[in-house]
DNA sequence: CTAGGGTTAG
């Protein structure tokens, strides 16, 4: 292979020395012969007599030979290839553009997408290098501007959002403007990326260069508020689409629908289905988008059954219900531990004609694992190979962790050295998913060796990724190696995000300096960079040294701010008085915690019940049990089986509860 | 162009 490569490359070199010998020492016609020849040829596709000209190939014929077949991109298109990847010559930037120019001309964007994009990945071009390229063999008769807004596509294909912007205002700068639908693609990709501070940042600058907005550039903009959750100002951006005479398209209506589902508010979103016809003089009818984000909104909100009525409604109107509408549902009954309801709607899907997809075996593996029901798991697996539905990075990422968090680590270890070895892992999931969890054996060489093997696989270690090494650091008392790993990480990273920041200050609480995690958490608040977890973990700091006045003063604290208080914080401070006796004062808090609307879990549960029934009496445990119960807490099942029905006499638990 | 699934901190 290496070899054979290293003689075509041999070969190249002697042609284009041929070449250079030509035009010094013969006849300028030389190469007219050559280039008629091919020309010819070509135009019968005789590959045989081709062959037999290649040797006096060189880049400037292949560039000529291109601008001969511009009216033919097919023929143009296979010569190029022929002479690329079947006689491995090595293709100038010229000749590849003059080829871009043709493929452009005959919009056929595929194929000049995938030559600059060959071009950026394969050669290593810039994007500044391939515009430059395509400037310079621009020639009016075979060129069209289209292709710069090509490039700028190929550069956000690429994920080069940077490059794209370059060669906007480079171009700018030559006096070319690409069109809008360069700039909309280009903006489109920044949100996808969900950079929308730049988002706003290039808009503006698009604006003022006095582009003239059409429908998907109003669409982003309604997508980026959405996405901000600025679901009134989504709305007036709507009206000023009308105002502009701009009719708003379906896609349109669903990213602010589906803009208010994620905010939770389904009855705007319904209202928003119901007046689709009047606000757009009756052109547009919701379609299946639609109506799965307000499927994936109610099911997010946890009312399951009642996203299947919608899909009742959706099909009365003529709407049909596709493997996504399905793939939601079926993942939030999974998810609330409902996996027969999940089981039941795969069958209705396949009742329907819709056949589960990778995302659907992924969704109901994932809560396999998670309720520990292997059994379950490794059946549907088997299920999933023999209808041939494709694995994908989630399936493997999945499986590994299934199999970790239910003791299979050496499965899962040997699984995720077969996927490693057939290449096919893209992500970091499965790495961080195994350094997380030997971060927490306090394997840190081992987490260390892990974070090698990524390098060696072409993944970069992500936020995650040092999270977990800080966190595991932090836990075995090495805070200098943490510090080192943080600092690394600033280096190679843009910015930590508060789950870096969070980790760090549970790192700092533990190591007995809560006064410093204090210190931390003011900066961070003026920063505007704490949340719920931030609190919790200094009042948990707090409370693992005693301290409980600072720890209640916190809590006050987060209750004047609002909204920084959850169940972790409850149960926190619930746990601490238990641990120091105070039962009646623990269960006092639960009560407050209902009172503020906040449903005690299953760690509340088994937390106050535990220790009731070593402090209080039997009649006070199931006066508690029965108290939670009614407020509305799924008892958790060990807990109760173990405390709570010996109590009641109950010697035989068949039917739970 | 818009909708579904997996990793991290209390």
């Amino acid at each position: 292979m290496v070899l054979s490569s290293l003689l075509s490359k041999r070969s190249c070199f002697f042609s284009r020395g041929l070449h250079v010998a030509g035009k010094q020492f013969s006849c300028p016609s030389s190469e007219d012969i050559v280039f008629k020849a091919i020309c010819v040829n070509l135009r019968h596709r005789r590959w045989k007599f081709l062959d037999q000209v290649f040797p006096s190939l060189t880049n400037a014929l292949v560039t000529r030979v291109v601008g001969e077949f511009r009216n033919s991109p097919q023929l143009a298109l296979d010569f190029y290839n022929w002479v690329g990847e079947e006689k491995g010559f090595p293709l100038s930037l010229a000749s590849c553009c003059a080829l871009i120019h043709v493929m452009v001309k005959f919009r056929r964007f595929d194929d000049a997408l995938s030559l600059m994009e060959k071009l950026i990945h394969v050669n290593g071009m810039t994007p500044l290098e391939v515009l430059n390229g395509l400037l310079d063999s621009y020639e009016f008769h075979y060129s069209c501007s289209a292709v710069f807004d090509a490039l700028v596509r190929a550069c956000t294909r690429c994920g080069d959002t940077k490059g794209a912007y370059l060669v906007i205002k480079k171009l700018r700068m030559e006096g070319r403007l690409v069109t809008i639908h360069a700039w909309n693609n280009f903006l489109s990709q920044l949100l996808k990326l969900n950079e929308i501070v730049r988002f706003w940042n290039m808009y503006r600058e698009m604006i003022s260069y006095g582009y003239v907005e059409n429908v998907n550039t109003f669409n982003l903009v309604v997508y980026a508020l959405c996405k901000e959750c600025k679901l009134l100002q989504s709305i007036s951006t709507f009206y000023r689409m009308l105002k502009s005479g701009i009719q708003p398209n379906i896609v349109t209506f669903n990213m602010i629908i589906d803009g208010a589902c994620r905010i939770g508010d389904i009855e705007l979103a319904l209202k928003l289905v119901e007046k689709m016809g009047v606000m757009s003089e009756y052109s547009i009818s919701p379609n299946t988008i639609t109506y799965n984000s307000i499927i994936n909104g109610i099911c997010k909100l946890g009312k399951v059954a009642f996203s299947e009525e919608v899909v009742n409604e959706m099909i009365k109107v003529g709407v049909k219900p596709d493997v996504r509408s399905y793939a939601t549902m079926i993942d939030a009954y999974a998810r609330r531990g409902c996996l027969e309801e999940a089981l039941r709607l795969c069958d209705e899907m396949v009742e329907r004609g819709l056949t589960p997809n990778t995302v659907v075996y992924n969704s109901v593996l994932h809560w396999l694992y998670s309720e520990g029901d292997i059994g379950g798991a490794s059946l549907v697996l088997s299920d999933m190979i023999d209808k041939h539905v494709f694995p994908d990075q989630f399936t493997y990422s999945t499986l590994i962790k299934g199999l970790c968090r239910n003791g299979h680590v050496i499965q899962a270890f040997r699984f995720h050295r077969q996927v490693l070895e057939k290449n096919v892992i893209e992500d970091t999931f499965s790495h961080n998913i195994l350094i997380n969890y030997l971060c927490k054996s306090n394997d840190l060489s081992g987490a260390m060796q892990l974070v090698g093997s990524m390098f060696i696989h072409g993944l970069i270690p992500d936020l995650v990724t040092y999270g977990a090494l800080i966190d595991g650091y932090c836990k075995v008392g090495k805070l200098e190696s943490a510090v080192q790993v943080y600092e690394k990480m600033v280096k190679v990273e843009k910015e930590p995000n508060i789950v870096i920041y969070n980790t760090i200050l549970n790192g700092l609480c533990n190591e007995m300096s809560v006064d410093v995690a204090r210190r931390m958490i003011d900066s961070l608040k003026s920063m505007s960079l704490s949340d719920s977890i931030t609190y919790n973990t200094l009042i948990n700091g707090y409370c693992g040294h005693g301290n409980i006045d600072e720890a209640f003063a916190l809590f006050l604290e987060m209750r004047k701010v609002g909204r920084l208080v959850n169940k972790v914080t409850y149960n926190t401070l619930i746990n601490f008085l238990c641990k120091c006796g105070c039962v009646q004062q623990a269960k006092e808090l639960m009560k407050r915690m209902v009172l503020e609307g906040l449903i005690p879990d299953f760690i509340t549960y088994t937390t106050l019940i535990t220790s009731s029934a070593k402090n209080c009496s039997p009649d006070e445990v199931i006066e508690l049990h029965d108290y939670m119960v009614l407020k509305g807490v799924v008892p958790y099942r060990p807990t109760y089986r173990a405390i709570v029905s010996p109590l009641l006499g109950e010697e035989n638990e068949q039917t739970g509860v």
